[in-house]
DNA sequence: CCTGCAATGATAGTAATACTATCATTGCAG
DNA sequence: CTGCAATGATAGTATTACTATCATTGCAGG
């Protein structure tokens, strides 16, 4: 059985959808790379044309510019994701086992998913860990949520909320909960690398001990009502 | 009793003292007014520069770039963060009591600390929210570490962890917990101010709200051995 | 009082960034 | 085979992110 794997995305998200051309999935390879490599920063787009061998014009042409690619990239991986875990959780019916399904899909290194051709989903989830909170942390953000822009990342938010509230209905916090798993599933990833002494994880840099913290952190606070 | 607080900082935060000259303080003072407003990418040394009737140049001699502006405001907000916990919890013995106080200092508004009188704690607690850990997830966090420039960051959360382990010696985690808490105190305020599906706090916009999440996320998850 | 040096101001200049515009070429859909 | 959309090639502008130079000021020590 062979597939591919597309994921709709927002019109808005670009001016010309990079699925639909050669020249587009280039982007989305090639930026994946170059911002993986030397970071968000330091990423043009007339590096990524020179990188491509393209040029700068006919980026711009997909993306408006530099911040709307990455609001892309995080809204694909977002998506992604979603369906990971839609598909990894499907039949499954106890919550606890749901929630560290998730919990692991959220903290474990991603393996390149050989559906999608363009996209390593490997680099792409650690562009995320390090970039992904820097398309919102903005001035315009309200605008950008008007157009939708978020909308992959509060589904799977809301995913997580609804699993929080199957197993503890009377929890009062699960949009806040989910949010956190969210988030500090990247964030202690980043300070196990880079700032060590902001976790508890030595000199390991085991994912699993990401795991075990953030299950521990989460039924500790679900279990009592 | 009038006192002015000095907070000394780390010599490789600055090329330049800005706390021992009037520019300096200036330099301060207008880029906190200016980031607060527009934004930390929309901030230039430039507009600076015209903002406070000084040169570029001038800017220049204190900080090697906007970057390290951010890391030295960050890391002066987090020194006198960690002053203010030391302080509000002297004498007080009970853990539980610390560390609602913690929590508390965390994430409500801040009021402009009348003896610095340069800073306005206030508009800098603001941009740290959103700011702040644009600091850390770079590139060069590593050499930046190297240099000690998150050193009263990683302090307080050392300052937290130990109240964590005084309540429950027995905790796996107190250093991940308590990065846990620094971050989503300002996470949960800037999505309940920006994103608000992402959290439980609806339309009130009530920074106690906050105060109760984090309180029962911290002590249900250290109640528990 | 003067002198000397450090801090600041004023101005200029460069390379890179973040775009926009124009026109030529190509390739494939009807 | 033709026409139009996508791409390529090139150029140009305003802004950013600096660096350099020289003149001015102001005050600390002799």
């Amino acid at each position: 059985m062979e597939i591919q794997l597309q994921i709709k995305m927002n019109e808005k998200l670009f001016l010309r959808n990079p699925e639909q051309s050669v020249l587009g999935k280039k982007i989305i390879l090639h930026s994946i790379q170059l911002i993986h490599k030397n970071g968000f920063e330091d990423f043009t787009f007339k590096k990524l044309a020179k990188e491509m061998g393209s040029t700068e014009a006919g980026i711009y042409r997909y993306f408006e510019n530099k911040h709307r690619l990455l609001i892309y990239l995080t809204a694909w991986y977002w998506s992604w994701l979603e369906y990971q875990v839609s598909f990894q959780t499907n039949n499954i019916e106890d919550p606890v086992v749901k929630l560290k399904m998730l919990i692991k899909l959220l903290a474990t290194t991603v393996d390149d998913d050989i559906n999608t051709s363009h996209v390593d989903e490997s680099l792409l989830h650690q562009i995320i860990i390090t970039e992904g909170s820097k398309t919102y942390l903005t001035k315009h953000v309200s605008e950008d949520n008007k157009d939708q822009l978020f909308k992959p990342y509060k589904d799977l938010c809301a995913v997580i909320g609804n699993m929080i509230l199957e197993y503890n209905p009377s929890y009062k916090y699960p949009k806040s909960l989910a949010s956190t798993i969210i988030e500090m599933a990247h964030f202690q990833n980043f300070f196990m690398n880079n700032l060590p002494s902001l976790t508890d994880f030595g000199g390991n840099k085991d994912d699993l001990e990401i795991v075990s913290f953030l299950e521990d952190l989460v039924f500790s606070t679900i279990d009592r009502t």
